[in-house]
DNA sequence: GCCGTTTTCGGCCCGACTGTTTTCAGTCG
């Protein structure tokens, strides 16, 4: 069992005690939180286990001896006698009525003991009859709206990765913008905190005539339907298929209500725990003295570092705000300098004509050099698959190869042009290219193209193999995952991280908006373990070198520049790239 | 079920919107 199996029994018991009722609610949300916690480690449950055992597993936040043994039994057995026991009477089928809008545990609850629902299926049918038009407490509109919330639930199938989702955001703020009674706007929610995949999109304002701006963003053309709309509230369902909400708040509490818009859920929850304690109620409108009951005076509203700091707090980035240690680092005063677009001055992946890029290498250097990068590597594809042109594995093909790297080095000066290669690791871990060819490059990524449903236990092996051919600098795209479209490669991270650091092999971080690969949470792993972390663009055109998500995400590992093998001046990533070679 | 400068019991974040109600429960973030 993974930290991701062990999270989502976790939620699901979270989920039947609440659609069985009668639970105590902070029961359910012990449950929740201790998913929430499990996901967002940085370590292998299970490791953590067998170092330490139950006592260990208890100093995991929101962990305490109970589920410390049920996480216990998961890991022994691989099952739960307990999530068994409360499953029992419970359709597989209900628990998906949760994900429909408008319904909760105590409505889907209802209409199962009424009417026997048992799927979205059954929910939809029911609407569609007169039963719930008529029925006490429900009404026409309920029915209509649950029909709605099922089509966008069929629609929606998910999330959008960010690189969608940002740019949407984005033209919703220039939309709402040209309407004239907007002061203040600024994105919230998960897109500015960065997350990698994104459920809705949240803006906030100030207006001086709030009722006509949400009539505006009611009706703007990206807008398919309304589903709520109030005077400081509103949420829509786009065309390109997700909900947007915008909240319009006053001026002088815009620092609470962004802090409180962005969240995370978590992350606000803890920082209002900080509040109580010391006899303040934080909302969304400020940071106000006493008890909700009994509210005091304003204490701090207008920006979220006045509001962090009378929390006894410093400014806390939005891409580090998950409950995930920030809040704890922030009271050491133990927070990082998290890592900018601008300390990105060198790129180690990039494709020329030479194989499936769509420019000529010397395009690609100029590009690079306008940008601002000091120094590069082309790394055109050496792969043996048929479909892709490129390197091959003859003494010609590579002499071609570097003839025409020296080629640009002298059409473009002025930027460091290393002779690179991203060769792809075959099934059993040996590269494309012999060690002969390999010798003559000056920069190795080496990148897995093929075979990714191989068992775990194999693949593993197959990057330990890699990891340890002493010609190989990076690690390229890590995961072969695609967001949205393919999963990755599965295997034991933390054992593949170390054999990383143990040999000084880079992992990259590909900026490539549909593979953002590692991941925040690999990539905090990595840094954790030690090993380097090499920033690049993967790209095929000059408008391919591009780093803005690909830096969300290192901020959201907490990532400094000081991790990064390719933000050093090039003396220090030289030193480095060279001892590499010479201790293999 | 977790947790502790309110420490081993008694709390657990806070408020808006909707559809129904006539003062509110359920849902959402």
């Amino acid at each position: 069992m993974t930290n991701g199996d062990i999270a989502r029994t976790l939620e699901r018991i979270a989920l039947i005690l609440e659609l069985k009722g009668g639970e105590n609610p902070f029961r359910v949300r012990a449950y929740e939180r201790a998913a929430v916690s499990v996901r967002n480690m940085d370590k292998d449950v299970r490791s953590v286990y067998e170092q330490g055992g139950t006592k260990a597993l208890q100093q995991l936040p929101s962990i305490g001896k109970d589920l410390a043994e049920k996480i216990e039994e998961m890991l022994k057995t691989g099952k739960l006698a307990y999530l068994k026991k409360q499953e029992k009477g419970i359709p597989a089928g209900l628990i998906t009525i949760l994900d429909i809008e408008g319904m909760g545990p105590k409505r889907t609850k209802e209409l199962w003991d009424e009417f026997g629902i048992q799927s979205i299926d059954d929910l939809e049918k029911l609407a569609q009859s007169d039963e719930l038009r008529t029925r006490k407490g429900w009404g026409k509109k309920s029915a209509e709206a649950i029909l709605r919330g099922i089509a966008q639930h069929r629609k929606m199938r998910g999330r959008l990765p960010l690189p969608q989702a940002e740019p949407l955001a984005r033209e919703l703020v220039r939309s709402l913008q040209d309407c004239g009674h907007v002061q203040r706007i600024e994105i919230a929610g998960s897109v500015r905190r960065g997350k990698e995949t994104i459920g809705d999109i949240d803006i906030l304002a100030t207006s001086d005539k709030p009722e006509e701006v949400m009539a505006y963003f009611c009706t703007l053309p990206q807008v398919e339907s309304v589903t709520a709309r109030g005077r400081t509230k509103s949420t829509v369902f786009l065309r390109a298929g997700m909900d947007a909400d915008l909240r319009i708040v006053e001026e002088g509490a815009f620092g609470a209500a962004l802090l409180y818009f962005t969240g995370s859920k978590d992350h606000n929850i803890r920082i209002r725990r900080l509040g109580i304690v010391k006899k303040r109620t934080l909302s969304e409108y400020g940071l106000f003295a006493g008890t909700p009951k009994k509210k005091g005076e304003k204490i701090a509203a207008k920006t979220e570092e006045e509001v962090y700091k009378a929390i006894g707090l410093p400014y806390i980035e939005p891409e580090l705000r998950e409950d995930t240690g920030e809040v704890q680092a922030a009271q050491r005063g133990k927070l990082p300098t998290l890592v900018q677009e601008r300390d990105v001055i060198a790129d180690m992946q990039m494709h020329s004509v030479f194989s499936d890029g769509k420019t000529s290498m010397a395009d690609m250097a100029r590009a690079a050099k306008t940008r601002g990068l000091r120094y590069i590597a082309i790394t055109d594809h050496a792969s043996p698959m048929g479909m892709v042109k490129g390197i091959r594995n003859t003494k010609k093909s590579v002499q071609t190869y570097l003839e025409a790297i020296e080629k640009a080095r002298k059409q473009v000066p002025g930027i460091r042009i290393l002779a690179g290669a991203e060769v792809d690791i075959l099934k059993d871990g040996i590269l494309y290219l012999n060690d002969e060819l390999l010798r003559q490059f000056d920069w190795i990524v080496a990148t897995v193209h093929q075979y990714f449903h191989e068992p775990r236990k194999e693949t593993t092996a197959r990057m330990i193999v890699a990891i340890r051919n002493p010609y190989v600098h990076m690690i390229g795209h890590p995961t072969a995952r695609m967001l949205g479209k393919r999963q990755g490669i599965a295997y034991d991270m933390d054992t593949v991280l170390e054999t990383a650091r143990k040999h000084s092999v880079a992992m990259e971080l590909n900026t490539s908006p549909d593979r953002l690969d590692l991941s925040a949470e690999n990539l905090r792993r990595a840094k954790e373990k030690g090993v380097r972390i090499c920033i690049s663009s993967d790209a095929h055109a000059p408008q391919g070198l591009q780093y803005h998500y690909g830096i969300l995400q290192a901020r959201r590992a907490w990532l400094e520049q000081k991790d990064f093998i390719n933000m050093q001046p090039w003396h220090t990533f030289n030193a480095w790239r060279t001892k590499r070679q010479a201790s293999s």
